[in-house]
DNA sequence: GAACAGGTGAAGT
DNA sequence: ACTTCACCTGTT
């Protein structure tokens, strides 16, 4: 790998491909089978990603470093936000083990349907369900002798059946997935609208969708339309909750509440595995 | 076989 | 407002 073809390089201090990709906001980015980079795809694009000693390198035939620091959110100094998590010592020591933590600018609709589909649900399973429906239902897309699939737009699916979405043996979720897409496909949901509303509004409006309740809602917020305030509250962070005394609440963290979020679930994950 | 998995929504207190 | 339960499916 020629490294000066690097579409751009960071150390791994600002961005931590381990740290991004396994802290459960995404489920499309693999490890390579070298063990030493991840590949996986944004948009209509793949990429390869390297880290060797303390330098991350991102290669893709999709050159626009444009596009790449805006999906990695690259603008953003995590440095500041993460050493303001000072609450208490369990605040402290999550924020200090997720350094290089990014999270991402996913596409809003592949945002939605991922978390639909991750109700309930176990991640190899969840990344299984998603993966079958990007074979089937995506375009197929070489990079670097592997093969890639777009995530299926929602025009992709707003006409197919519940029948048709079996084979990904969905379960209860396909009827949600085929409403949701029907639903964005005809404007009834409109990401960009939903962007400019504030957290609590754009909650509501999103909750209307069967299947999206007050979880799923908040990751769609946080990972799709970047709202940092967001707070998802599942299984792992009630578990966390044991170190606030019981009142893990996202008022404690402000603006960047979304980001706590995601240094607490990685980090109370990390202790459970 | 039963319990569980990064929830939701309806129905019951 | 809080609790309980069914919902598909694959894994342990």
């Amino acid at each position: 790998m020629d490294l000066t073809q690097a579409v751009f390089s960071i150390k791994s201090d600002f961005f931590s491909p381990l740290h991004t990709f396994e802290c459960g906001q995404c489920f499309r980015w693999e490890p390579s089978t070298d063990a030493t980079s991840y590949i996986g795809i944004a948009g209509k694009h793949p990429a390869k990603i390297i880290q060797i000693d303390d330098i991350v390198y991102l290669f893709s035939n999709y050159t626009n470093s444009e596009f790449w620091f805006n999906y990695f959110d690259i603008d953003r100094n995590y440095e500041p936000i993460r050493k303001a998590f000072t609450q208490n010592d369990f605040t402290i020591k999550a924020a200090e083990f997720s350094r290089g933590m990014r999270i991402l600018r996913q596409d809003p609709w592949e945002a939605l349907c991922s978390f639909i589909i991750s109700q309930c649900n176990n991640i190899p399973r969840i990344k299984s369900i998603i993966k079958k429906m990007c074979e089937m239902f995506g375009s197929k897309i070489s990079f670097m002798d592997n093969e890639f699939y777009s995530f299926p737009n929602p025009h992709a699916l707003a006409n197919l059946s519940e029948n048709d979405l079996a084979p990904l043996r969905s379960g209860y979720r396909a009827a949600y997935i085929i409403n949701a897409a029907r639903a964005v496909s005809l404007e009834q949901v409109d990401f960009h609208a939903l962007a400019s509303m504030n957290l609590c509004d754009a909650e509501r409006e999103i909750m209307k969708l069967p299947g999206v309740g007050k979880k799923v809602a908040n990751c769609f917020l946080l990972f799709g339309l970047g709202k940092t305030d967001a707070f998802p509250v599942d299984t792992w962070i009630k578990k966390a909750a044991k170190y606030f005394d019981g009142n893990l609440n996202p008022a404690l963290f402000g603006e960047y509440a979304g980001i706590a979020q995601q240094y607490i679930f990685y980090y109370t994950r990390s202790l459970e595995n």
